[in-house]
DNA sequence: CTGAAAGCGCTAACAA
DNA sequence: TTGTTAGCGCTTTCAG
């Protein structure tokens, strides 16, 4: 077994409440004990046992993630953020994917709980969301990551719409009028917000914009189905009404949707423009740097945490809605260098 | 507070034992008393308490990831291999990135065994490795990953030495006699696997060989630092003595060395061939594909949490040490397509 | 300032 | 099959 508490009062000849003292109230403690306690227990290489730290009252100092894929550069990002702040405030962080299925994100969010985590942070799938509040009424601190949340609860978001109606008004003014979406379920309030955004922008151009949108759908975030949703764009629209203007739902789609145009002999920016969304290192690394919608992904993460350490630890913590707001980055896919 | 065992049982009309019993031997209870609990349960949403049961004796369903950098395209791959195993198998995953920082592994191992964790995958830091022999006296499971390990152990690891033999024999056969190694410390073990491995083919390849590599030493595997390698390697060496083939620690180094090289117009591969490490995605997207020495990320880190969790779990587990070997993927960055 | 003792929520014998 | 009880390792009163 390993080495308790007993241990070590016993080895420096103390009762287990004075080692207990010496770890959680070191000025209640002569110094000539503590010391000794000290000694006796980096002699004996002692490690308390958290689980019984916790029943014994004491809070968790661990907090959860759970988001939708630890594999994509847009969640990475976040997760760094996140991370960098619970190194600082020496928080254990516990990672949950949910692959963007809300089923998952049910049992992900229980196991924290079940770690007593003492608090959470969530990346809600397309569906989920409505899952924080039972988060909170278990006591949990939470705050939401990359969603909107109420009044009553901590939230760091990027405004999607807005984002949306830049890279269009972007498109517009370079003279495009046949516009496409591509985007998926993937991350649903996300991608539809941006596909909103683009419409708003549409209808407030006015002059003879074309109205609407061509929506392609795609069933994931992937370079993969950006190919694939080339080919089905190509095999879709006489040459004539093809879209010129193209807004795909995030990078790594528009870096398989520019493959896919380039193998079937389709110029980037020349025949068609394309803007991505997120703006990862990636998207300035490939042939063709790829205008993008900026997100702080870091940043995002970095917020967020420090909004759930503050709501974890300060009696007087005061909720807050933090909205970032999206910057255009234009690049060689939309504007010939 | 929240919801006990004692709540569940009294609202069932049982014993806190009975209720202890549907949840860990639900065969030894009667199927009527069985289905009341259950109803109790999901009535009132309780969740047991992890830090209880395990001090109750129960091992956690918890593994830890003792990792460098979620951030790195590398590492996250093989955190996704982890990941789906630890799904599957129903454990949780606490991920703790070390920045190469050998006092944050110690301190991420203590963190990990303090939480109770039953089992642990650690890539070493470049100074660390001897660490894992602390954790298994804890009596704490552990495997090394992307380090090989010795008998009393499991491990995964890649064939470093011959992944730089494969690189050197591709660079030599294209006529590349002057020869660098761009690489860092920041891997350590790895790195200076890949460069004996350089060295070793250069002494095998017989003939006319330059003997020797000229080393350019980079502080980080990072995009920033292979430029500013090539930086170095143009401004060190006279035109006439400049290597003409380049073999990078890992592909971030080789991105940034190729932006390097490009934006000070030397051509990739015309007039220098660039060998990338590790084989991310990235390698492929940029606009001349980077040659690299692919290693199985995914498969990585799948397999050592496989080993993991059947030497938590079986018996009569027998350690295994895994070597995978690397294989050269051809691109444009060496030879013209 | 230190020691003794009562739990924390649960599991695991052991009885009934 | 179910109830009872003794811990698990620690924190935290409360006396001394």
């Amino acid at each position: 077994m390993a080495v308790t508490i007993e241990d070590v009062a016993r080895r420096a000849g103390v009762s287990r409440g004075t080692v207990s003292n010496v770890l959680n109230r070191p000025d209640v403690v002569s110094e000539a004990t503590r010391a000794r306690v000290l000694a006796a227990m980096s002699d004996l290489d002692f490690i308390p046992s958290q689980p019984a730290r916790m029943l014994g009252g004491l809070r968790n100092r661990s907090i959860g993630l759970v988001m939708h894929d630890v594999g994509h550069p847009f969640f990475a990002e976040i997760a760094r953020g996140v991370e960098d702040v619970t190194i600082r405030e020496n928080y254990v962080l516990t990672l949950t994917s949910t692959r963007d299925d809300a089923e998952r994100e049910r049992s992900s969010l229980r196991l924290l709980i079940a770690q007593q985590v003492s608090g959470i942070l969530l990346i809600p799938t397309a569906s989920g969301a409505g899952e924080v509040q039972q988060v909170r009424e278990r006591g949990v601190a939470a705050v939401l990551l990359d969603h909107e949340g109420g009044a009553g609860e901590c939230s760091v978001a990027v405004d999607d719409i807005r984002g949306g109606i830049a890279a269009t008004q972007h498109l517009l003014s370079l003279g495009h009028r046949r516009l496409a979406f591509v985007g998926g379920p993937g991350r649903g309030r996300q991608h539809s917000d941006r596909l909103s955004g683009m419409r708003s922008a549409l209808t407030t151009a006015g002059g003879r914009v074309r109205p609407g949108v061509q929506v392609v759908t795609v069933p994931a975030d992937t370079i993969a189905c950006g190919e694939e949703a080339a080919r089905s764009l190509l095999a879709d629209s006489a040459r004539r009404s093809r879209p010129t203007g193209i807004l795909c739902g995030n990078d790594l789609l528009a870096v398989g949707l520019m493959r896919g145009l380039g193998s079937a002999g389709v110029s980037v920016p020349d025949d068609v423009a394309v803007v991505g969304y997120d703006d990862i290192e990636l998207a300035t690394l490939v042939g063709t740097p790829i205008t993008s919608v900026r997100q702080p992904m870091y940043e995002m993460g970095h917020t967020a945490a420090e909004l759930l350490v503050s709501e974890i630890r300060d009696r007087g913590h005061t909720h807050r809605n933090v909205r970032f707001v999206p910057e255009l980055v234009v690049r060689d896919s939309t504007v010939r260098p």
